[in-house]
DNA sequence: ACAACCAGTTGCAATCCGCAATCGGTTTTG
DNA sequence: CAAAACCGATTGCGGATTGCAACTGGTTGT
């Protein structure tokens, strides 16, 4: 994680920041699974990350402005990640990584219904759910709304799956 | 590269194959900059990846059917790599990822300009070059054409930028 | 008062990374 | 034909990164 830039390529620079097995999985869980906890990204994930790698990544990501920390007014311990705009602007990415690997990786039919969804919604979905995590993580305001969330509906989908199984 | 399986999301599986710094500047260097053999990709990349760590990716990029190689005809120690459809549809990742990068980090103009040219394009514009892919990789039929490919659009306005400065 | 919870930090062993040198073989050059 | 250049890797090695487990200092709930 050192700064040593190796060239200006938009991919390259973004693999800088992001190119490692748990970066993204993080933003994941704070897009998908609404964590914004320590505690809750590192114990409510499917993968088990480790805390010292947890707090270091948490850390880069702040640096790299993709997050935001403040402290939980409820608790003076707790501190609340958010996603800037920057970080929500990852949800194409995200969406086409998840959308290349339903296709050709072995992914669970648990784990694999939320790519699914989004990748059949395509890119007006995908927008929609962006607003919606300006919504909860930037406190923008609400837009009209007619029926459930794009966020309600890829959950309650995967309950779905889960209740069948 | 152990295959030690974390999750059936298939965010987490993609990354499980792609997560690490170099294995989509591969693809990358194979998509945009025509990179069939090892010494092109050893050392035509912006980046400098060491013989070592390119060798043990294309490795698992075989594995993984991202990949094929073949015997290069006109010389008995070449391979020639190509990328499978698998490895193809890999293009609309790379393009979101571009985009995004474009947009929050510190890109360098020349190396620039493919991305803003691809994210503009959108879909519809990845959905051509991917077929000149398929073309050149998989030596699929031609399709009917009308001027210059996507491929050498973007490499005209590379050249382009380079030129004006 | 005590246990549970909180966000991290520390120590340590194992793995991974990148550099440089090298390998056995092939092709090109003089 | 001999030497030089090129080919796709492989090896050795030091330093960086990773992952596990235990632990820290503090806060909250019972």
């Amino acid at each position: 994680m050192t700064d040593a830039q190796r060239s200006g390529c938009p991919i390259n620079l973004s693999l800088e920041v992001l190119g490692d097995k748990w970066s993204l999985l993080i933003i994941r869980d704070m897009m998908f699974g609404n964590r914004r906890h320590f505690r809750e990204l590192l114990t409510k994930s499917e993968e088990g990350i480790s805390s010292n790698i947890l707090a270091d990544r948490l850390k880069t990501l702040l640096e790299q402005g993709i997050i935001t920390r403040e402290d939980d007014p409820t608790h003076k311990q707790k501190g609340i990640y958010s996603l800037t705009e920057q970080g929500i602007e990852l949800l194409p990415v995200l969406a086409q990584m998840a959308a290349w690997g339903y296709r050709y990786l072995p992914v669970t039919e648990e784990l694999g219904i939320r790519a699914r969804l989004l990748s059949e919604g395509g890119p007006k979905m995908w927008a929609e759910f962006m607003d919606e995590l300006r919504e909860s993580h930037l406190g923008a305001k609400r837009r009209k709304r007619t029926g459930p969330s794009v966020g309600e509906r890829l959950q309650a989908a995967y309950e779905s799956v889960v209740k069948r199984s």
